[in-house]
RNA sequence: GCUGCUGUAGCUCAGUGGUAGAGCGCCGCCUUGGUAAGGCGGAGGUCGUGGGUUCAACCCCCACCAGCAGCUCCA
């Protein structure tokens, strides 16, 4: 018999097999048909569940109130929904319809590939379910059959999933709800009516197991609720977040824009943006200064053999623009080259390699017909003849290699003799050479190199979106060159630095992530002594630091760990801002030491670190987190001066030549409008403060100041305003509302 | 890169197999008006690019480019 507590304290016995369905019901009616699921010793299930039996169980009831609830709610529409689109789509296969912290999803391959078109019959099919009340009634089977009960209806995903992953269980559950039967671990809603409002929201592609070798399926997003209300109102805000949208606000603001012509992914600063990022850089700027460190500076292009030795080329090549070489037949053969280095390749590798060869755009005859490892080799080699027999090339040593692996090796001799360059993809290697350029003994430790350094990457084409993912950006990027004593005190400073400047701007809503190493796993470099000493170091720093955070293995990066500020953006996204990184890798490759106090060469730790991330992407958040409506500190026009009209135009260059004088970043709207309409227009701009002259003033020799908002503040003399401007700008002052 | 959708004036968008429209913005004139749109007039478009079908293409077909939603990726 369950012997039960419920979160108030009290406690009931009930008898053998009854659910929390019963439980609730003793309780009273009205909790019993209210209730959605309930939580039983920490874990959501059906209400028609059995209890199990026990003394002491924890158990709590949940109502369309409790946000648990919620997410069952969606999971089981997902159901209802796959079972709408079976019923007009026959033969569709489903694979997984998982519920979402906004919605739900069901992924589906069907025979007629499903159009928006069509959403408004699976949204009337759906209805027709929902308004019969079906029950979700769950049962189990043994794995055999489970998987003969899948495979019956036809079901080659579901199938293949018990087979590759599910099997190892005893057995499976499902859940019926009329015709519809799904394999699923639950739990669900008592029955279809508890889905008060829902609405399919776009269609979209998704890999089947988030493999992008396999096949690839649509996936239906939705959204449901427990009322109407709730659904219009999530509705509302997503409009509202579309308002806040970087893209939108950028082109509206004139803050920067991108030009098919000038390239994809390539931010083209606008004055106005390029205002608020010169503030941003002197903000940190001085910062840096304060805090030890060295500005540098170093181009935008570096040469390959730099970035062979940090290992950035060829290991991220598919995401680099082309290396640049003089001569015409150096990146085909560059690129035959990579090809023989990798060797003979298993599938999924060589199912890469092909990807990138098209990428790159090389043609290898033969390449997609040979059939087995050695062909492709082979077909290659051909080409590379080819090449050099058409450009009348001879390659020391080439014609004798007896094999692949030294032929290879000897094309790359040749290449690294042609002098060949790189988009700079990082900065490390270039501040590397600089911590190089000289001697450095411990005395002269930590070495703090920063740059607002820009660095290309070639990203995928649907990756591309605005500021926030691009091709060319500006890391505020800094390396630390340190002893092992000191990794921990820089380390920390870095942290408070990044802390520092998302409190200053306002950006509250950040988790912090511990990049970890996968335990066992053979990727990184480093002896284990200093990983663990360097693992522990961080998670120390951070909780010491009261920051919330959240540790995740197989998060660090293969030269050391690290720690990521992660911020939200106005719908939800997450962003990589701001990152400390330990790195025990490059210091070797590039062989850096200096001289310790006994004399001896030591080898530096150093740390990576940006706390803008990218200068691009921070901007990008920053005007959503605004709205556009910059504090006063970084707003690219402060004060607009309004004329009341034509006659007061003197007066109104006097007060903004005054304004200017005073550093205030102000003009003046002399325009033939009505203030009304200067007024409205200031507004549109999310200019901080308007100060309009007429009459009034030019009597009083003063200026009226309307606040962006609209709160009126009164006439006053134009030093006392200043004074005001003045000090917002020195205490950084937030906006009080973002508007 | 993949799936789906989109591309018409500076911006937001309407439109039809028969030579292109609105609002806002811009320019000019009138008005000189006190806190979110005064009035009138005007200029402005190779309908993303390149092919094809057709007597005729902004519209139909194909390719490419770019954008949007998502997937995969992100040193």
């Amino acid at each position: 018999m369950p012997s039960v507590s419920l979160p108030d304290g009290s406690s009931r016995v009930l008898p053998t097999g009854a659910s929390s369905f019963d439980l609730a019901e003793g309780i009273g009616k009205r909790l019993a048909q209210a209730a959605i699921a309930a939580v039983v010793n920490g874990v959501v299930t059906d209400l028609s569940l059995p209890l199990p039996e026990g003394a002491d169980l924890k158990v709590r009831l949940l109502t369309d109130r409790d946000p648990e609830s919620l997410l069952v709610l969606r999971h089981s529409c997902a159901h209802i929904m796959a079972r709408a689109v079976v019923r007009l789509f026959p033969g569709t296969q489903l694979a997984f319809g998982p519920a979402l912290e906004t919605g739900f999803y069901y992924d589906i391959d069907s025979p007629t590939p499903l159009r928006e078109e069509d959403f408004p019959r699976i949204e009337g099919e759906m209805r027709r379910i929902i308004g019969q009340s079906e029950p979700f009634e769950r049962f189990e089977r043994v794995t055999p059959e489970a998987r003969a009960l899948v495979d019956g209806m036809g079901q080659k995903l579901k199938v293949e999933h018990i087979d590759q992953e599910l099997g190892k269980q005893g057995s499976l559950s499902f859940y019926r709800q009329g015709e519809f039967i799904d394999l699923c671990r639950g739990p669900h809603i008592p029955h279809a009516g508890k889905v008060g409002a829902f609405k399919l929201m776009s269609l979209a592609g998704a890999y089947w197991k988030g493999d992008s070798s396999r096949q690839q399926l649509q996936r239906l997003y939705a959204t449901a609720f427990f009322t109407q209300k709730e659904l219009d109102a999530h509705l509302r805000q997503i409009e509202e977040a579309k308002k806040r949208d970087h893209r939108l606000i950028g082109k509206q603001l004139h803050l920067f824009t991108i030009s098919p012509l000038a390239g994809a992914g390539l931010v083209l600063w606008m004055p106005r943006g390029a205002l608020v990022r010169g503030v941003l850089e002197q903000f940190l700027r001085d910062e840096l200064v304060r805090t030890g460190y060295s500005p540098v500076y170093t181009p935008h292009v570096g040469r390959l053999e730099m970035y062979r030795t940090s290992g950035h080329f060829p290991y991220y090549r598919d995401a680099q623009f082309p290396p640049l070489y003089h001569h015409p037949a150096a990146g085909a053969l560059d690129l035959c080259q990579y090809r023989l280095a990798a060797g003979e390749l298993d599938e999924a590798r060589e199912r890469d390699m092909a990807l990138f060869l098209d990428q790159a755009k090389l043609v290898i005859p033969g390449y997609a017909e040979a059939t087995t490892p050695l062909l492709r080799l082979q077909v290659t080699e051909n080409l590379v003849n080819e090449l050099l027999r058409v450009h009348g090339l001879e390659i020391p040593h080439y014609a004798e290699a007896g094999n692949t692996v030294v032929r290879a090796r000897v094309l790359l001799d040749w290449l690294e003799q042609q002098d060949g360059y790189l988009l700079k993809p990082m900065n490390c290697p270039h501040h590397i050479q600089i911590y190089k350029a000289m001697p450095r003994s411990y005395r002269d430790l930590p070495v703090r190199l920063a740059e607002f350094g820009t660095v290309y990457r070639f990203e995928q084409t649907g990756e591309l979106s605005g500021m926030t993912r691009v091709r060319g950006f500006t890391q505020d990027d800094g390396h630390l060159f340190v002893t092992p004593e000191q990794v921990e005190d820089e380390l920390r400073a870095n942290v408070e630095l990044v802390q520092f400047v998302l409190r200053t701007l306002g950006l509250t809503d950040y988790r912090v992530r511990i990049g970890l190493r996968a335990k066992g796993s053979d990727k990184y470099v480093g002896g284990s002594d200093d990983w663990d000493r360097a693992e522990e170091s961080l998670v120390r720093i951070v909780s010491a630091l009261g920051m919330t955070y959240t540790v995740e293995e197989g998060e660090a990066a293969f030269y050391g760990p690290k720690i990521d500020f992660v911020v939200r953006d106005c719908i939800g996204r997450e962003w990589q801002l701001g990152t400390v990184q330990l790195d025990y890798n490059l210091p070797k490759r590039f062989d850096l030491e200096y001289t310790g106090a006994d004399n001896k060469a030591h080898r530096p730790v150093m740390i990576h670190r940006a706390p803008f991330g990218s200068m691009e992407r921070f901007m990008g958040i920053l005007i959503e987190h605004f709205a556009g409506a910059f504090p006063v500190w970084l707003a690219p026009e402060q004060v607009r001066v309004l004329t009341v009209s034509e006659k007061f135009t003197e007066y109104a260059k006097t007060v903004e030549a005054k304004l200017r004088a005073a550093g205030v970043r102000a003009t003046a709207d002399l325009g033939p409008d009505k203030v009304g309409a200067k007024v409205r227009t200031a507004a549109m701009e999310k200019i901080p403060y308007m100060v309009v002259v007429g009459d009034k003033e030019v009597q009083a020799g003063t200026v009226t100041v309307r606040e962006r908002g609209g709160a009126d503040l009164g006439n006053m003399p134009l030093e006392d305003f200043l004074r005001r401007l003045d000090q917002e700008n020195r205490e950084r002052t937030l906006p009080k509302t973002a508007v």
